[in-house]
DNA sequence: TACATGAATGCTGCATGCAGCATCCCGCAT
DNA sequence: ATGCGGGATGCTGCATGCAGCATTCATGTA
């Protein structure tokens, strides 16, 4: 469990966000610092280092002394795909600028992930290869700060979509974009790209992005209307984790 | 010195900053966390805490153990500045959508420092104004990550700023933008703003910190023509502050 | 019964002790 | 003189002790 060849700040920041974009911890629940450094079998200060860099990363957030995971609401994953949306079409621009010959076979295969047909069921393997063809246009574009941010967003949009994500891919919700059209995008991001066009790449990106963020508000609208209403005095459900 | 009202590590936090911005702590200089205690008269735990904020931020970096100031090089600022072309975009498109009267007005007030006439000494006050209307239209646009995002790149952004402003500031060089150039580009953003034209809004922003990276290219070669060859063997420079 | 007040609990933030690691310096040998 | 080795030094990272603060629960009173 714990290797000594890393400061243990750091594994104790990985193990905790790891659990927050698994969905162990839930949005709202309070992070007490023995119980995580029992846990763990650590003392407390190396936990609450890890709190201070989540906090910074806004993973989590100080309510009133008790640091709690955060609660992303639409609204503040919209804010966030914006950002997304000028960080990546600026990433997308340079790296049309200096992508190497390698560097564009290595974005093709990531790409390549979305054409062979996948299971229903393995849709989290779609989501990987979403993310390495996303982060691999950071890494070409060279610049270690919008890596920086991308990493930092990416974190924060994953906790959100581990939350939705069964509602999301429900089927019968009907919102949920087809794969073609995903990769009908990050197929026009990749050949602007190829064909080293800095602006069309971070069109496309853009584009891409607005599609997201698009498909972010209809689906919410659909589960807002498909939520039952919540019974007055009603006691707070029992989890699947309690049982 | 010490306020009770707020966590001692942010303060300790802020101390630490300021004083990287204002180029008391020089790029490189090992931060030492019992030294840093006894100068501010706490203990090394706000400190150690402290020091993990600012490396969260890039304001200082881990070098095998040691904390160094960060030594930003022309290359990580332009880095830096493609990002704010990104954000400030994407800042003034979502300002331009949401600005309200009052709003509006306080933005004006901060365009407006640059038509009265300053003294030629007096630059910092241009740059207190050029920040707070940059920023203005960060919190305008109401997107607490943007903001966030905002906030660390200036950070960054001010710490080389500090330590290249005197001979950026030069008049011999000859590369310095007129302040007519600056006032030009904020009035275009003011302008695309206040007509509620997003569009317009972020195509301006961009222009304008296109020419920040074009000017900072410029000085730096400009610099680098009029730096004199170092001497083999010869002992560092003393500097101006150690007279 | 409802509300107010006070005690007990639990948690965080700060201080400090301790061990391990890297570095630097000095002495020794080649 | 130079290169190598061992000891001393200094710093960080982790553990733990301690105090202050907020929250909560219980008890007493209107």
């Amino acid at each position: 469990m714990i290797l000594r060849g890393k400061a243990l700040r750091d594994q104790v920041y990985e193990n905790i966000r790891d659990r927050i974009i698994s969905g162990e911890l839930h949005p709202g629940d309070s992070l007490v610092e023995v119980e995580l450094a029992a846990q763990l079998n650590v003392s407390r200060t190396p936990v609450s280092n890890a709190l201070v860099m989540l906090r910074e990363r806004g993973l989590i957030y100080d309510s009133g002394g008790r640091m709690e995971v955060s609660v992303l609401k639409l609204e503040d994953v919209v804010n966030l795909y914006w950002c997304r949306m000028g960080l990546d079409g600026v990433a997308a621009f340079l790296a049309a600028s200096k992508i190497t010959k390698p560097e564009l076979k290595t974005l093709e295969t990531y790409l390549k992930a979305w054409e062979t047909p996948v299971q229903e069921s393995d849709l989290s393997a779609l989501w990987v290869s979403d993310l390495k063809f996303h982060h691999h246009i950071y890494e070409v574009s060279d610049n270690r700060h919008l890596i920086r941010f991308s990493e930092i967003t990416a974190e924060l949009a994953a906790v959100y979509r581990r939350n939705t994500i069964r509602r999301m891919s429900d089927p019968q919700s009907g919102t949920s974009r087809s794969r073609d059209d995903v990769r009908a995008e990050h197929q026009a991001i990749f050949e602007a790209i190829a064909s080293k066009d800095p602006i069309a790449a971070e069109h496309a990106a853009r584009q891409h992005i607005q599609m997201v963020i698009k498909h972010l508000e209809l689906a919410d609208m659909s589960l807002e209307l498909r939520e039952e209403p919540p019974i007055l005095g009603a006691t707070p459900s029992i989890t699947a984790r309690s049982l």
